[in-house]
DNA sequence: CGCTTAAGGTTCATTATTTGAACCATAGCT
DNA sequence: AGCTATGGTTCAAATAATGAACCTTAAGCG
């Protein structure tokens, strides 16, 4: 792996850290000699991506990812796009809908509105969604390129529940079933007793970005409820993608055509070049 | 330089740009072979760090900071950054320093450090402080929008003390000397005996997020001082916006020169388009 | 106290990664 | 067609990364 590589994984490894954490602890976790991660940190730090506490010489996420973070919601705000769109769902439903993310190989949760009611889905914020067993995975892998799919189906899958589907095939099919309904559902996938639904915010080009998910109680949630919330999901989720794409030519609406729009056809050799991962 | 110091060099000349930029524009720039250059942002986009538009083939900052700056800002937030310069600013004044954040429309105040002294001004933690009462909210007001100095002076305003300002026009000339100045003065505004000046935190556009301020009991507090408490005041605030946000500034390639720059933001940056946290 | 342990931090010969000139591919333009 | 500009790739040469061993400090403990 590159260098560059490693000490963004360290950096990421840092950030999913519940504290700060020192020189040897950091080494361990990202297999790599201490004197190697030290020279890492110091350039990490040097260029703000991370900060060493005075006293007690622990390293923590710095001040630079804000400042970027500004830059890249200033000029491709999705928050600010979506936001409105996930409140007026959430009011609709009446169930906590979520926001999420695919950045760095993981599909992570940015932003989430509570249900309007006393029992509801909690979801936290930065929460990172498993592809085989939430409706926000299944939706993104179910309009990617069969390449991510495979990728996302050779690592052995975490059994969450006794509920949570881990064949590759029965994933597959799951895949399927959501390319032609438009919507993904995952019935107690990740948490017991909790029904989701979701659909992809998508490129103009069909590629997906993240997705809007609509999470309910299992016990108050028939199957039409189901499927209206999947509706309303992707009715969300294209609101956003053409409003954060701008106006740019609406592609297919037609969910039928979904699945793997990306080169089906013609020049696989340039495809792989690019699909480095 | 090492590796890590030029990616993430380009990643920083990649945020100072308007707009997104085509590879060989990004080598030269960063003054980069345009192999190199590519491997770079390659290597960064796996990431998630950078990401290339698929249409026009260009980059722009990815999405990996704005999950980074959300940990950042969840696990170090503005307080831990800003008491260590309240706490020097309350031991230079000798007087009590208070520091406000501003969150769901009001202002409101999350540290205070008392003076050193037997005869000092009390602020509670939590206070709300009145916009056109405070120096607080006078400072936080003069930074802001138009928009929102409309918003504020539109309702009635509480005439807490035999002093307090509650004209519009006034409250308006105060914010004008304030915005003049780079710090407000209240005199009495909210408690007879009480003078304070403020000066706002801001986000790197200038938006403000917040005050520190310095209240001190009139009897024994000269115009010269206060002056100079107010001085005190906008290097605090700025030493702090800066130790939130990051510079602005290019990165200091000189580690010697590691000190903090304190210049008033002059700035008039017109990008309003910020985000809630 | 002095010994032990563990953490942060550093050195420098060895090793593997980075580098960039030259290359190819494609698209727009005259 | 030819020209030019851009994105993207290759591979021998140059350079930067590596890590075992080392130093330093501070806490823990008989």
């Amino acid at each position: 792996m590159s260098t560059i590589g490693k000490a963004l994984s360290l950096l990421d490894t840092l950030s999913r850290l519940d504290k700060e954490a020192g020189l040897t602890d950091i080494a361990r976790l990202c297999a790599l000699d201490k004197a190697t991660a030290r020279r890492f940190l110091v350039e990490l730090e040097k260029h703000g991506f991370v900060e060493q506490d005075q006293d007690t010489r622990r390293y923590r996420i710095g001040s630079a990812p804000v400042r970027l973070a500004r830059i890249r919601e200033a000029r491709f705000p999705l928050l600010r796009v979506a936001i409105p769109f996930i409140k007026s769902l959430a009011e609709t439903a009446t169930e906590t809908v979520h926001l999420s993310e695919f950045s760095g190989g993981q599909l992570s949760t940015i932003h989430v509105e509570d249900a309007p009611r006393a029992h509801r889905i909690i979801v936290d914020v930065g929460s990172l969604l498993p592809f085989h067993a939430t409706a926000s995975g299944l939706a993104f892998l179910a309009f990617s390129p069969r390449s991510e799919i495979d990728a996302a189906l050779e690592k052995p899958l975490e059994k969450f529940t006794d509920h949570t589907v881990v064949d590759p095939r029965l994933v597959r099919n799951l895949l399927d079933e959501t390319a032609a309904r438009g919507f993904s559902i995952s019935d107690q996938g990740l948490e017991a007793g909790v029904i989701s639904t979701a659909a992809p915010i998508r490129t103009p080009t069909g590629h997906p970005i993240g997705c809007v998910a609509v999470a309910a109680p299992l016990s108050r949630t028939t199957k039409t409820a189901v499927h209206e919330f999947g509706a309303q999901a992707i009715a969300a989720a294209n609101a956003i993608s053409e409003k954060y794409y701008g106006s740019e030519r609406p592609m297919g609406t037609s969910p039928k055509s979904g699945g793997q729009i990306d080169e089906p056809h013609g020049s696989l050799a340039k495809d792989t070049r690019h699909r480095n991962r």
